[in-house]
DNA sequence: ATGCGGACCTGTTAGC
DNA sequence: TGCTAACAGGTCCGCA
């Protein structure tokens, strides 16, 4: 479900309600997700401020004096704010209260997501040592993704969903990044001119930045700190548009299945 | 090193 | 209406 904007719409959502703020008691209901939630996690942050609340990628880093908590959303995980008490259902996995009455209720149907530990530094661990840079940074450029992509054979499309490439970039903002750039999908990265790439790195970066300005994108149930959908649907070109015509030529927006993820595209204005 | 398929899990929808 | 199969925003792991 949330991909990089989901993620830094939460992000922005919760930390006005969690910033400086101690947490009171943690209740863990169902720790089985992506990995256990570890034992230790409810001795080490209960009683202690949250000092800064970062992301890397689709990672929510919570900063403690003694460490940090790592949650992935995966593909169905919301983090909510209730400022007042509200009876859990069934996948309302985890809550944190904080000393201040406000509720943190992380919800997970799947369990795809994850809420980790670690006492080092957040960026060593295993998990965010691999990630590629961060799509809205500089060090993702047309040059960088050129230079990956030589002596690849894999389509372009699944080389900008490599979180070792670049991190956050999705089965969504992949599609519409390469509709922007005019880019077919199934290209096979390491021969696309350094040309291209640019205009491909330009577009990954606007995508991304027009989601997160709209409060990222609702399918089905994502939904923001305040429980609310995000905007970015409605700006969709080809993402869940199979059929449709294309906004810019009217053809049908194709579809079909690359390294097993839905792909949508025009085939008139992606070459 | 690269690239692919399978795995994790539940809910919803499409098709027979 | 009911059963089954396919699919869903992620990504790690093991194998070729």
């Amino acid at each position: 479900m949330p991909e990089l904007p989901e993620v830094e719409t939460t992000r922005t959502g919760i930390a006005p309600h969690v910033l400086g703020e101690k947490i009171y008691k943690v209740i863990v209901r169902d720790g089985r997700l992506r990995w256990p939630v570890p034992k230790e996690l409810k001795r080490n942050i209960t009683g202690r401020a949250v000092r800064d609340i970062s992301r890397r990628g689709k990672y929510l880093i919570f900063h403690f004096d003694n460490g940090s908590m790592l949650v992935h959303l995966g593909m169905s995980g919301s983090l909510r704010i209730l400022t007042a008490k509200v009876k859990a259902e069934k996948h309302d996995h985890a809550d944190f209260i904080f000393e201040s009455g406000c509720i943190l209720r992380f919800r997970d149907p799947r369990r795809f997501g994850s809420i980790l530990w670690t006492g080092g530094d957040p960026e060593q661990h295993s998990l965010l040592a691999a990630l590629g840079p961060e799509p809205l940074g500089d060090e993702l450029s047309g040059d960088y993704l050129f230079r990956r992509s030589r002596g690849r054979a894999q389509s372009v499309k699944t080389f900008i969903m490599d979180s070792r490439i670049v991190t956050g970039v999705g089965n969504i903002y992949a599609n519409e990044a390469l509709f922007a750039a005019g880019i077919h999908p199934r290209n096979q990265a390491g021969k696309i001119s350094k040309a291209r790439y640019e205009k491909l790195g330009a577009a990954i970066k606007e995508v991304l930045e027009k989601a997160v300005a709209k409060g990222g994108t609702t399918l089905r149930d994502f939904v923001n700190s305040a429980g609310e959908p995000g905007y970015f649907r409605h700006e969709l070109q080809v993402y869940a548009r199979a059929g449709q015509a294309c906004v810019q030529c009217r053809a049908p927006i194709k579809v079909q299945r690359l390294g097993q993820r839905s792909t949508f595209y025009c085939s008139r204005c992606q070459k």
